[in-house]
DNA sequence: TTCAGGATGTACT
DNA sequence: GTACATCCTGAAC
């Protein structure tokens, strides 16, 4: 069984959607098969106020333009010129947020997976390896092989999804921590936002 | 076990 | 020209 969660998700307040989507699972259906994985890190980045965001105060650029609009799309960027970043854009059209993706634990593909990363079978891989397959935003793009050719696609029906129950997989969570964001120290009082949770 | 440095390209000043 | 929502490797402790 694969459920795809709704559009009313994908349109709540950023940070709250943030929240929920820990446990919840990313699917990317390829030509090889499936790949799936269990969130369990996200950031929110909230343009109106956030320094952090590439559409910060509305800067609106060619790049930028996937951030405005509607909820449930997929925002993808490259970043340091080798790797890349998948976000969900949540909220209503023209308001710029969305959420970054940057971890979860693999449950199936775990195969596809290694392949994307490192070229080999996951039982050819070392234990810690297998352990940081997909344990940061750039790795987790490699594992599930997206990148820009995703950008811009729509969560709802597209190949790229995100569901609350998957197979034998239902989403869990015990304890949610919030902390401050990684990376982001040039955003003044906004690296200090309590806006990346894990669980 | 921790840490510094390099790779790399796009967007924007 | 500069900065960037990162990752990997190898050297030092």
């Amino acid at each position: 069984m694969l459920h795809r969660l709704t559009r009313d998700f994908y349109l709540q307040d950023t940070l709250t959607a943030a929240r929920a989507l820990i446990g919840c699972f990313l699917v990317h259906e390829t030509e090889a098969g499936r790949i799936v994985g269990r969130i369990n890190e996200t950031e929110a980045y909230i343009g109106a106020i956030d320094k952090a965001c590439h559409a910060y105060q509305g800067r609106r650029t060619p790049r930028t333009e996937t951030l405005f609009a509607q909820g449930g799309t997929v925002y993808v960027y490259l970043i340091y010129g080798m790797y890349h970043c998948l976000n969900v854009v949540t909220e209503a059209a023209d308001v710029p947020c969305a959420v970054l993706l940057r971890g979860c634990a693999l449950v199936e593909g775990l195969d596809l997976a290694a392949q994307g990363r490192f070229g080999t079978a996951y039982t050819e891989l070392t234990e810690s390896r297998q352990k940081t397959l997909a344990n940061g935003p750039g790795k987790l793009c490699m594992a599930f092989g997206v990148d820009r050719a995703q950008n811009n696609t729509c969560f709802l029906d597209g190949a790229l999804t995100i569901c609350d129950r998957v197979g034998p997989h239902v989403r869990e969570t015990g304890a949610i921590t919030a902390s401050k964001r990684i990376g982001i120290d040039y955003a003044q009082e906004a690296a200090d936002f309590l806006w990346r949770f894990t669980g």
